[in-house]
DNA sequence: GGTAAAGTACAACGGACATTGCAAGTTATA
DNA sequence: TATAACTTGCAATGTCCGTTGTACTTTACC
């Protein structure tokens, strides 16, 4: 149902698609068109136009439409922003190979600036998802579903890890629960800069993103910081 | 209790039809209807039959359409929403009157629910409030600057009185900055519960929405808490 | 170069919807 | 009761936009 139904038949005959790859280039049209103007004000003929494309063509490619655009736009942002948040993580904060005590917090304040990045380097996802949140009561439960377990679930899921991680070599405290401890470092870490940059709208300057971040990071390390 | 806030002209009960306060009827039925659908999809149809009104009365009370009628929405709510948050702020955190240090958790846990029990109060402010972020973009910025200015923005000033005065009476320690801590203090609250109840879709159980304010608050005792 | 898939231009349909004008009905007030 | 103010139902207008059919062109690959 959900497929886009053109990848079976495509394997034998096909070995790529026609000219460039126009599927791509309609979904990252999308995405920077939805994230901008939501799921109603989103026109067929601007994402089209943004993306240089026939408006036929997107109808070939996604023969339901709108909506199956949009909801390939949600797979396909979310994929591409988990596997990013990923990196970073691994980077920064691999559960196998903890920080020594003397760099927590240099490591946890890098992981806190790459994150904080990712939300400029990745606009359009940031908005997409505001949109997303604004309008859960019209999409689908399955579709809702399915994108927070492979997205923002999934990210969720190895931070704590790496939360757990950190406590298990005594570096924190996660008083028990490290899915919350990951939460309330989401939280510090990217609530004020969310606000103040009015949701992406107008940046902060890096100086002062990064001071929040660093507030944000030695907050949660007096919260979660091990008493040592 | 979430009073309709129109008892004012309390005459005998109104008849159905004619002179009641429909104004009143309107900007409330709308902010149900643009909270649920979103500017682009709530239609002016809808809202009439919801504030059980003709479509025409919505034109001759303001005249300048859905725009307009969008824009005092927002005036009212956000403002029907403040002077609540700030009556809960007076009433368990009074800057005037600072808590006993014994007492300090208790009044900011008991701060901390009735903050989070707004949000379902006010189901509909908050879910148009989603809407506003999404669409920043699309709002001019003049409207944008008014509603930040006397709502989000003049309940953040008092909350920063109030953690000032903390400050100044050695019960937390803001370091040195009091905005800050509130800030810090409104995620770790509210954030895993907005998260976790999809925005306010599929609402929490009362218990387990208290367990997780209880636990943003005592995060932020540890993170603020004062030294003594 | 030939062929088929992929892409494009264009026109048209149909529905949703904001907005307005108007005539008639209802209410408040003097 | 008279009158002005307010409300309503309804029709109509115009616009925007998702979607589709069709004929034509381009591209990829043999």
């Amino acid at each position: 149902m959900t497929g886009t139904g053109s990848e079976d038949k495509t394997r034998t005959v096909q070995p790529r698609r026609g000219r460039a790859d126009k599927a791509t280039a309609i979904v990252q049209a999308a995405c920077q068109v939805f994230g901008r103007d939501g799921y109603s004000r989103a026109g067929i003929d601007t994402i089209a136009a943004e993306a240089g494309v026939s408006t036929r063509t997107i109808y070939n490619h996604f023969p339901g439409g709108k909506e199956e655009l949009f909801r390939s736009v949600m797979r396909w942002s979310s994929e591409r922003v988990r596997d990013a948040q990923l990196a970073q993580l691994r980077r920064y904060l691999d559960p196998e190979r903890p920080p020594h005590p003397a760099n927590l917090e240099r490591d946890l304040l890098a992981l806190a600036r790459a994150w904080v990045g990712l939300m400029t380097d990745f606009r359009d996802h940031f908005a997409l998802v505001r949109h997303i949140y604004a309008e859960v009561g019209h999409i689908p439960a399955e579709v809702l579903d399915a994108w927070q377990e492979t997205g923002p679930r999934a990210v969720g899921g190895e931070v704590t890890a790496a939360m757990a991680a950190l406590d298990d070599h005594g570096l924190i405290d996660v008083h028990g629960d490290p899915a919350q401890a990951t939460v309330h470092f989401m939280a510090l870490i990217s609530t004020e800069i969310t606000q103040r940059s009015y949701w992406g709208l107008s940046p902060l300057p890096q100086e002062e993103a990064d001071r929040l971040t660093a507030a944000g990071v030695r907050a949660f390390l007096r919260a979660y910081g091990s008493a040592a």
